[in-house]
Parts: C-alpha cells; sequence; structure tokens
DNA sequence: TATTGTTATACTCTATAACTATA
DNA sequence: TATAGTTATAGAGTATAACAATA
C-alpha cells in the first residue's frame, strides 16, 4: 500500500467535533495572528496580560497577579525580572507587610501599555473580520460562559 | 501603600474582552477537564489528537499526520516511538516509497482508541452541561469557522 | 535537487519541592 | 504555623539546523 505523502492532508472531521480540539486549533491560529501583531513590540501572550493587569490593578502583589493568571508564582519571579530590566515595570516594597512586593508600572510601563494597546485593538479588529463582529461578540460571549463555569466547578 | 494579598482576585475586564485572552482562559479550563477524565487512561491531548487522527486516517505518513496537527515532524519523531513501545501505533515500510513509514494502529491500538472515544464522549458531554447543548454547537461552529477563516488567510 | 525520518539542540512553559524572611 | 518571594529542577511543548536514505 502507497503511503500518503504530505501533500495530502488527513482528515481531522472527527477531532472538529471536540471541543477542546476545537479550542486548541483557534488558539494556535491566534497565536500566530498575536505574533504578526505584536513581535515589533517584543512582548509575548503571557507578558501582554501581565503588564495589562498590573496598568488595571496597580499595587497587587506577585502572588494575586500570577494567581489571576493562572501561573505558578515561581514562574512568574523571572518573567518580572525580565519586565523590570526592560524598565516597565517596578517592585515597590511595602511598610505593611514587608514580604511582598507591591507591582506598579512604570512611566516608561505605563506609555508602553499604551502603544500595546493601539497594536493589540488593530489585532481584535482584523481577527473580528473573520467571524464579523455579532458573531466575534458571541464567540467571545460564550468563551467567558464557558471558563467562568469551569471555575465554579460545573 | 498596603499591597493587595492573594486573597484578592484582579480585575480581568479588560483582558476579558480580548478574543486571544479568552480562548487561552477557556482552553486552561478545558485543559484540567481533559485530564480529569482522560489521566486515567494515561494519554495527554497530543496522543489523544494522534490516535484519533491515525484511526481515520490510515496508511498516512508521519510527515502527513504531524503536518495536519501542527506538530514539527521532528518532535513528531519521539511522540510516536513512546505509542509504538505502548504497542499501540504501527510503522509499516512501504515498498513504494522506502523513505516513509505508513501508520497504522494494532489491534490493542484499535481497542485503545474505542476506550479513549467513550471517555472523551463523556467528557464532551459533561462540558457540554456548562453552556447547554445549544450554545456549545454554536462555540464548536465558531471555533472552527475561526481557524478555517485564518488557515485561509482571512 | 527535494523529501522522509531522524538526531541534536535550545528556548519557552509548566509543575513541584524547598529555602528565607516575614507575618 | 502560614504566607510571599525565591531558587532549583524536571518535564512538556515548540522551533531550527543538519544528516542519511531515498525519490
Amino acid at each position: 500500500m502507497k503511503p500518503i505523502v504530505s501533500e495530502a492532508v488527513a482528515n481531522t472531521r472527527e477531532l472538529n467535533n471536540s471541543v477542546g480540539f476545537s479550542l486548541r486549533r483557534a488558539q494556535l491560529s491566534m497565536y500566530k495572528d498575536f505574533g504578526r501583531f505584536m513581535d515589533p513590540l517584543e512582548v509575548r501572550p503571557s507578558q501582554f496580560a501581565v503588564l495589562m493587569l498590573i496598568n488595571t490593578n496597580p499595587g497587587f502583589s506577585q502572588s494575586a497577579i500570577s494567581l489571576t493568571l493562572g501561573i505558578q508564582r515561581a514562574n512568574f519571579v523571572s518573567m518580572l525580572d525580565e519586565l523590570q530590566e526592560r524598565g516597565l515595570v517596578e517592585r515597590r516594597t511595602s511598610a505593611n507587610d514587608r514580604r511582598s512586593f507591591a507591582l506598579h508600572l512604570t512611566k516608561q510601563g505605563e506609555d508602553f501599555v499604551k502603544q500595546m494597546r493601539a497594536t493589540h485593538a488593530k489585532l481584535e479588529k482584523a481577527i473580528g473580520r473573520r467571524l464579523g463582529v455579532r458573531n466575534t461578540k458571541i464567540l467571545l460571549r460564550l468563551l467567558n460562559e464557558f471558563a467562568d463555569a469551569a471555575e465554579n466547578g460545573i
């Protein structure tokens, strides 16, 4: 029997009925889009999320931010080191609890977030064209409901 | 200023409006569900996809299967080695093209896929309850349309 | 020349245990 | 005792270059 060569693409019909597989497929393509738009800023998806979160929640601790993003606090240390070395984030010591740091954006970090947000808006607009604005909103709502329900143990 | 302790969860409202972030969030929770159901079978999501794909497309080459799943063929080698050592997959040599292997499930592999499929159906049913059957179907359709559009360069 | 499977390598992400300093 | 940040480490996943056998 002749083996099928790489020009042929295998049939994925059954897998496409799996929510997990379809989520992964969609996320994989999204990841590429993210790179296409955000690579010039040299920011990865996880860094984007961290910076946005510190921007919205100044003063939160490393544990709080990393927990919210589902990142182990151990792995969050080197991530923050990098953002700090780039001059975007500050670890402020606190007199109240000297174990933890209060995270803040630097002035440069705030400017960078503005730039990120503008580029990210273009990305969202571009992928919004894929399904149309209406369907993209539905997708967004269903994704968040799905994750919320999972977090609430449903 | 007192740093916010870990009991407080940071505000993710803005990030939840990002398709990419919401996809990642949903996939993260899905990944946990997959483990809850499939861990007893000792099969990871990528292995699940490979076995399902070989089952549906017997005789395809390593390149074809790995390309379809977006896995580098270099990384696919050790993955297949593991599945072969477990006695689930066969690399059959071909007289027509002696460079490549035709991938097939063993009898044991076919039984295992049946077991996987049954467990996976339970998983899909469980997560279907989260959004309801109707909304889950809509989510599935939108996810696949989204990935299809991306693949077609839209 | 080009492709298939392979090895080697490196970088990111993720997960866990254990340490220190504080509470 | 418990928590925040940290270090070290190990396992996955992912990406690239280069090689031998074959087309």
